[in-house]
DNA sequence: CTTTCTCATAAGTATGTACTTATATGTTGA
DNA sequence: TCAACATATAAGTACATACTTATGAGAAAG
């Protein structure tokens, strides 16, 4: 299930860190690298990860990739929420009218 | 972190599913393992990381315990998803005026 | 008191995950 | 052509997690 995905893919605190970075601006995967105390292969599998569950989008510019976040993919995880309209009567509503202004 | 706790509370499917039952309307721990194919220990589990992550309040009346979803647990997802607002220019403001309305 | 119930905790197991080092794949520049 | 580079994949390891069965703790009912 995607909605698994996206949760799962946000539950370490890492990739987490990871998202933030490139959703602030594009970068290569030695550039991000850089910002972590990680390898640079725990780093491609947490973007592998990311990528999986729709949360960042790659570029490839001959060696390098390039990975920024796609706003699209949190879209699972903001609909998951306002299934919850029912138990949130009043609140949930201004939400769903972010959802509507969001790409389908 | 409380962030990393929530989405790993959320990032199973059964616990979305309890979570989603108690969030209906208030249960005891027999009537939500009667709408699942695990055994009580697991519900008791599933309840504890949900627990745990703020996610469900607890009310014990004599031998039964009732639980239901806690309004405000998922405050720290949505406080989340509102640091992308740079990334997100125009949609996520709409998103912060619900983040207001809530309680604290 | 003792049995029955409701639930939580303990302990064990199988699978998943986050990392590592080593290596493979593809690209560029000398 | 080939050596250095950027990234991905493979394989191994330590720990986490989702379940199970067995048992414990407390309340209610006989």
């Amino acid at each position: 299930m995607i909605e698994s995905e996206v949760f799962r893919a946000l539950a370490d605190p890492t990739r987490r860190a990871v998202l933030e970075r490139v959703a602030a601006r594009e970068m290569s995967v030695g550039e991000l690298k850089s910002h972590f105390a990680v390898s640079q292969p725990a780093i491609s599998q947490h973007l592998a990860a990311l990528k999986g569950a729709g949360l960042v989008a790659e570029r490839r510019q001959g060696r390098f990739a390039y990975y920024r976040a796609d706003p699209t993919g949190i879209t699972p995880l903001l609909s998951w929420v306002e299934r919850y309209r029912a138990f949130w009567p009043e609140r949930i509503e201004k939400l769903k009218d972010v959802l509507k202004g969001m790409d389908p």
